[in-house]
RNA sequence: GCCCUGAUGGUGGAAUGGUAGACACGAGGGACUUAAAAUCCCUUGGCCUUUACGGCUGUGCGGGUUCGAGUCCCGCUUGGGGCACCA
């Protein structure tokens, strides 16, 4: 019979759907393995080669699992909030939920194509009401609690409410926005709506009024990891700075934990890195510096302000301070003669986008007129506003020391300030700073204390405890990572589950959600600039009924508005792993038991992409769940794998430039011409080119305007194209059809071959030309069992007859190398085994029952059909999922004789045949005999060698 | 600028410090076939001599450690990624 991989897949997949082979339960008799990957966002375009990468890596992964007697958690769902859909419906008007069912519907036949084994009953959608219901509740609970620093934990806002009323802010270390002194009295004394106000500091959901990425192109405000390079990450498009006021989550309480938790998983150390950079904690001193009384009356009151450094050590050589333009001390501190000027500075600043302020480097500042004291000198140093100063980070204030740091030195060179050296050393400060890690400390002393001779980080550590001591200060750990902006002024989201009475948010009743998204007339932004939620009619909240009514009634009493816009697309990727393991719960995001169970994934694959974005919002997101006891684990996932990116190969074709007329690369001369005439190269469709050689008719069908096109072929009647790798893309063309591949290859063959391209993590281009080796592979393998020419007699080939100790010893040594590549997933070259035990079995002629049985549990999780169809001719009734991997014996392994390769005098090489089971002294006579041939050639004298177990008898000769 | 990563044939890629190039593609040659497809066999890093189961050279470049380095150390070149007026 012939492997017709057509039947046998389509059948295959079809009793895996009806027999519900890969749904699981909860089972306390086997070990868990939670097997996840990156849930997909459905877009337009379909699938394509790349996406499938990592879902065949996991699938393997999940199968092999399961054949060791784990029961295998894989699901799948789909992230169907998002912008794409939104914009495809402003631009048609068609409703996004239609087309993303749409684009969910083809995503889904295309994955079911390749024959994947997803628990598809436990499948999650972001946009359907029973999934953001959870979201919204985690919102929720996110408004009702706030970071306790000293517990390291959030905690019930009605804890710190208690708190306030017994001793105001004294005693409390928590997170915030700001930092305030309130006492007991003063709280109490506080009407409801500033009491909300207050409260609003706290909250790990909060309003706040912020600096925020506002994309006027998009009409809504992005997060830091949604902008690169000043322009949005959806569309290119630029952004600039606001203030707004908007919905934040609180992540930066959580960033030492985000921190530390990198210690306890096992991801990359690149991964971990990049998480280390985003969060970006750097250990310094606050220290206050007093401003020189002028004719501002705010100085007049000993006003001083703090900065945040990470080198105390250098504050010898402060010479002067600078404020970053938002600064609330710049207006604080500027005198009279000087405020126009700072003014006009300032308003030059506002006017710059982003863009513009990270793109320009050049110097800019002007000085206010007042002074500060330095703490440790008593010097008057004069303070100066400049934009190279954020004002989001640290205190948004700086002392500047030009001698050692680069960005204070070109501005003290540009403005003339001075330079003190700080650091012994041959340098030139006429040419740049000196931004010393290390080195001897000098022109660091007074009658207090003395830094002259210490080293850098001795006198770092000196100066933060005089400052400590002296109150002038205090030691700070900063971190860049900043609270998520969660709010988008967009329609396709999440609803937040808030409404304004009194101008203050309160949430719904948690018997209320989910808050469903409302139909709207129109999904642009309302003419007066609300987000597109404004167009809805049915959206006000009724607080005694506890309904969503007509906003018309907002007059009325207990009729309030509700919030107007929707959650970001990482609000409902951040927890569904955990829905996952209890995704029809209606009474909770997940239960206790499901949790205990299940508990967090165990191996987590995905792309690069979302390193800085969704995998800290998601480790956020499940700290939170995990401080209100809704999940027991710290951290999310355990182990991560990023896919590498399939890169595209396109192909080109050379055009007589100004023609229609087309020519084979190889008639071209050495500068790219045909005749004398340049030519300029063509994409043309990878698809209809096998390796260089391009279907000329098809090319002619792909287009019309290539129809008629003149096309010079070489002597063979061939049309050679040529090749570069790029990004694989529709306008490219060089997308490759998963589809495709498998109506001419199979399923099976494509996931041989997507894993035998390279290793899981590394990127890679595709090239189909390849693909033969996996297909010629699976078809040597089905005539393992399979006779083409005996038609309807299943697995002829295999009978009962004793394995031979070749057989065993292939089968074998295949165990020990799929079993440990799976492990590791080094999926591609435990594929080579394969290859290599099939040639061996084949040539062995191999049909003993015994060994080819085993070999189908080893190949199903790679080529599930092909296996699934073999089990069953070998005549056994339940699914070869539930087979069990086999075990290596080591004993087949043994080699009767081994070969240890002598080297004599750096290149004459000999080979000795010993017994398996040779000793080292054993091989210490073979070599002296081996000296003794060595001497009789050459008639040098050995001095030396070295015994390597297992490998090299190496021999030195002097 | 700082921090990660990688660099091996025509191509994708193998090699616990131990015979570099497994496995696969492509290419060349051959067998079978009326022919094609399919299948099978041989050759295939480069350069010399081909009398050989021969010699030389070879893992981005330059040093070093070692009996022995693609692998470890130091210094470069270069591709990819992250962070970036973060004090």
């Amino acid at each position: 019979m012939e492997y017709n991989f057509k039947d046998i897949e389509a059948a295959w997949q079809q009793r895996w759907r009806d027999d519900k082979t890969y749904k699981v339960e909860i089972d306390h008799s086997k070990p868990k393995c939670y097997v996840l990957d990156m849930f997909p966002y459905p877009s337009g375009a379909g699938l394509h080669v790349g996406h499938p990468l990592g879902y065949i890596a996991s699938d393997i992964y999940s199968r092999y699992k399961r054949l060791q007697g784990c029961n295998v958690l894989h699901p799948m769902g789909y992230d169907a909030y998002g912008l794409p859909a939104e914009q495809y419906a402003i631009q048609t008007g068609q409703h996004p939920h239609i087309t993303t069912e749409q684009n969910i519907a083809r995503y889904r036949e295309q994955l079911d194509r390749i024959g994947f084994c997803f628990d598809w009953d436990r499948e999650v959608r972001t946009c359907e009401p029973g999934y953001y219901k959870w979201t919204q509740w985690a919102f929720c609970q996110m408004f009702h609690s706030y970071y306790d620093n000293d517990l390291q934990q959030a905690q019930p806002i009605a804890r710190l409410e208690q708190h306030l009323a017994a001793q105001g802010t004294e005693g409390l270390n928590v997170a915030c926005g700001k930092e305030l002194t309130i006492t007991a009295a003063e709280w109490k004394a506080m009407s409801t709506k500033e009491q909300q106000q207050t409260l609003m500091n706290y909250r790990i959901a909060y309003l706040g009024e912020t600096m925020v990425n506002w994309c006027p192109e998009l009409g809504t405000v992005l997060a830091n990891d949604e902008v690169i390079n000043g322009v949005s990450e959806r569309g290119g498009y630029p952004v600039e700075q606001r203030m707004m006021r908007q919905w934040c989550l609180r992540v930066s309480a959580y960033a030492q934990r985000l921190r530390d938790g990198l210690e306890t998983i096992d991801w990359r150390d690149a991964l971990k890195e990049t998480q280390r950079n985003w969060i970006g904690r750097s250990e310094g001193t606050e220290a206050q510096f007093k401003v020189v009384p002028n004719d501002n009356p705010a100085t007049q009151e000993g006003l001083e302000f703090t900065i945040f450094t990470t080198h105390a050590d250098t504050m010898f050589g402060v010479t002067f301070m600078v404020l970053a333009p938002e600064s609330k001390y710049v207006q604080q501190v500027v005198t009279a003669d000087k405020k126009a000027e700072v003014e006009a500075y300032l308003d030059a600043c506002k006017r710059k986008t982003e863009r513009d302020r990270q793109a320009a480097h050049e110097v800019t500042g002007v000085f206010t007129g007042a002074y500060a004291i330095n703490p440790i000198t008593g010097e008057n140093i004069p303070i100066w506003v400049a934009e190279y100063v954020l004002a989001g980070y640290g205190t948004g204030a700086i002392m500047a020391v030009p001698a050692h740091d680069s960005r204070d030195w070109a501005f003290a060179k540009h403005f003339n300030l001075p330079i003190i050296p700080l650091i012994e050393g041959d340098y030139d400060l006429n040419e740049g700073s000196f931004d010393a890690k290390e080195g001897v400390m000098k022109n660091s002393a007074n009658s207090q204390i003395n830094l002259n001779g210490l080293c850098v980080k001795d006198s770092i550590a000196a100066m933060k405890k005089y400052v400590t001591e002296h109150h002038l200060g205090r030691v700070k750990v900063n971190y860049r990572l900043r609270d998520a902006i969660f709010s988008r002024q967009r329609y396709w989201g999440e609803p937040f589950p808030i409404y304004y009475k009194d101008g203050m948010p309160y949430t719904l009743p948690e018997e209320c959600l989910p808050l469903q998204l409302p139909e709207v007339s129109e999904f642009k932004p309302t003419k007066t600039g609300e987000p597109p939620l404004g167009n809805a009619q049915l959206w006000a909240w009724d607080e005694a009924k506890k309904q969503v009514v007509d906003k018309a009634l907002i007059d009325q009493k207990t009729i309030f508005p509700l919030e107007l816009c929707t959650m970001p697309g990482f609000a409902g990727s951040s927890a569904y792993y955990t829905r996952y393991t209890d995704p029809h719960n209606s009474e909770a995001l997940v239960s206790a038991e499901a949790n205990q169970y299940w508990d967090n994934v165990d191996l987590y694959l995905g792309g690069n992409e979302h390193a800085t974005g969704h995998l800290i919002y998601s480790r956020f997101w499940n700290k939170f769940l995990k401080d209100i006891k809704v999940v027991k684990s710290e951290e999310p996932f355990k182990k991560l794998i990023n896919q590498g990116m399939i890169q595209g190969s396109s192909r080109f074709a050379a055009r007589v430039s100004g023609t229609n007329k087309f020519v084979s690369a190889d008639l071209l001369d050495a500068n790219g011409c045909y005749e004398g005439a340049s030519t300029d190269p063509i994409h043309v469709d990878v698809n209809f080119v096998n390796n260089l050689d391009m279907d000329v008719e098809a090319f002619r069908r792909w287009r019309p305007e290539f129809a008629d096109a003149e096309v010079v072929c070489n002597a063979d009647g061939k049309f050679v194209t040529t090749a570069a790798v790029e990004k694989m893309s529709k306008s490219k063309y060089n997308v490759v059809n998963p589809d495709d591949i498998c109506e001419k290859y199979g399923a099976d063959t494509l996931r041989i071959y997507e894993m035998f391209l390279g290793p899981i993590e590394q990127s890679k281009p595709w090239d189909t030309a390849g693909i033969d080796g996996a297909y010629r592979f699976l078809k040597k393998f089905w005539a393992l069992y399979n006779d083409a020419n005996t038609e309807g007699n299943p697995c002829c080939k295999v009978n009962d007859a004793e394995p031979s100790a070749d057989n065993l010893k292939s089968l074998h040594k295949l165990i020990k190398k799929v079993t440990a590549d799976v492990e590791v997933f080094a999926y591609n070259t435990a594929i080579s085994a394969f290859m290599v035990a099939v040639n061996e079995l084949q040539q062995q002629k191999c049909s003993s029952r015994a060994i080819l049985e085993q070999l189908v549990v080893l190949i199903a999780p790679f080529a599930p059909h092909m296996a699934e169809e073999l089990w069953h001719q070998l005549g056994h009734t339940t699914t070869v999922c539930d087979a069990q991997w086999p075990a290596c014996e080591e004993k087949y392994l043994v080699e009767s004789t081994i070969k240890y390769p002598v080297q004599i005098g750096g290149k004459m090489r000999f080979t000795i045949d010993l017994p398996a089971d040779a000793d080292a002294e054993a091989v210490k006579t073979a070599v002296l005999a081996a000296e003794d041939a060595q001497r009789w050639m050459e008639g040098k004298q050995m001095v030396k060698f070295i015994f390597v177990p297992k490998k090299i008898v190496n021999i030195v000769v002097k």
